[in-house]
DNA sequence: GTCTATAAAGTGATAGAC
DNA sequence: GTCTATCACTTTATAGAC
């Protein structure tokens, strides 16, 4: 029979069916404008099973939630920013990893700053305890200097400059294609050369910040 | 009487306070994330009154809604750029009116990135034509290369360089103060100094990435 | 585990009195 | 113009058969 455990080419569990659904429908579109209807459609599923597998639509959005968050974080709280490496070079391999999951997960970062404005406490402690990172660990490992900045700059702009460059585009995907009438190709491409380009726009704004303090660092 | 025009210190007609009212809920949480009712309360009237001035739902929502682009995309489109200023010049400029803008309407860029995620192709053509922007103007004002780049870079890249260091503090607002522990007040004061930085760190940009053709440009 | 049928609550919109 | 009451429909969630 062709009823083993591989029938057409995949086996799925349904549980795992619904969650796969949801997280693309939620990551998308957001809570508000899925239904469960969509999710168990999408699923190839019953409306039912939803409830059975997941108690709500509240507590399968939780879920997605928090793996959508631990994605976008573990990066950040990696063991690579503890390595021995130096500032540049944790910077290099922090846009690498970090612009090559937006390019697997192009959703993800209009999902995350949708999610953040609404309840930014109340979330960030459940992260916080889940992804370990204390939101001090990334300026520990970045190195600021003995007043608190970094390389002469606020470490919010720091931070907004670094993390902006390499998810904003991503975010504005649309209006960027629309503005610059790049297809879906070209903004691959651009977005791989960006790896390389970004780390160098960061060091050029650091050396343009750091000017005013010490003439020559070299 | 006191009936005469200012009762008690402001006259507002219903029909405004109805779309301020609109205007604030769907700017911060988005349309399905609103409810008609939600609208009424926060504008203080009834329910019945929100569908007798606008029709639905919907076509209130599409009156924010262009407005809010209209707000986002004047500057952009403004005579400021056509006026005899350098790249430079215009860069200052448009960085200054546009991070000014951004704190008087902190919640305009996640509304704006959310909206045309669904729909980019049929705002824009909606946009294009109320605001009389052609989606080239903005190139030809900025000035490109003989090769379609701009200072070495792709307009991609040129674009959401500059608009992300603009937008996207702002669009990650909650997020950045989480991490950096910074208040509203911090936060906005930033922001006001950033309306100096940007334009400084985008040269910075521009001439790390000039820097492979020419080797000086004075 | 999976389905159908339906309950229970929410939501946009309107009718009609004032 | 503004209100109350209510309709019509959607949506989440559950009960119960298979």
């Amino acid at each position: 029979m062709k009823e083993t455990k591989q029938e057409q080419e995949k086996e799925i569990s349904t549980e795992d069916k619904i969650k796969e659904a949801a997280r693309k429908l939620f990551t998308q579109k957001g809570f508000d404008a899925v239904r469960t209807r969509d999710i168990a459609e999408e699923a190839g599923i019953n409306l039912a099973l939803l409830n059975y597998y997941f108690r709500s639509k509240q507590k399968l959005f939780d879920i997605i939630m928090l793996e959508n968050f631990r994605k976008f974080l573990q990066l950040i709280s990696g063991k690579l920013l503890a390595e021995g490496f130096t500032r540049d070079e944790k910077i290099e391999k922090l846009v690498e990893l970090y612009i090559d999951m937006l390019i697997e997960n192009p959703d993800l970062p209009l999902f995350i700053l949708n999610e953040m404005r609404g309840n930014p406490s109340k979330l960030a402690m459940e992260i916080d305890s889940q992804t370990g990172v204390l939101r001090s660990n990334f300026f520990k490992e970045i190195q600021g200097d003995a007043d608190g900045k970094i390389a002469g700059m606020e470490p919010l702009n720091f931070v907004a400059n670094l993390i902006g460059l390499m998810v904003y585009p991503f975010a504005a995907k649309p209006i960027l294609q629309w503005v610059t009438g790049v297809n879906d190709d070209e903004f691959n491409r651009i977005m791989q050369e960006r790896k390389k380009l970004v780390p160098v726009w960061i060091k050029a704004i650091m050396q343009s910040s750091e000017g005013g303090r010490e003439a020559a660092s070299r």
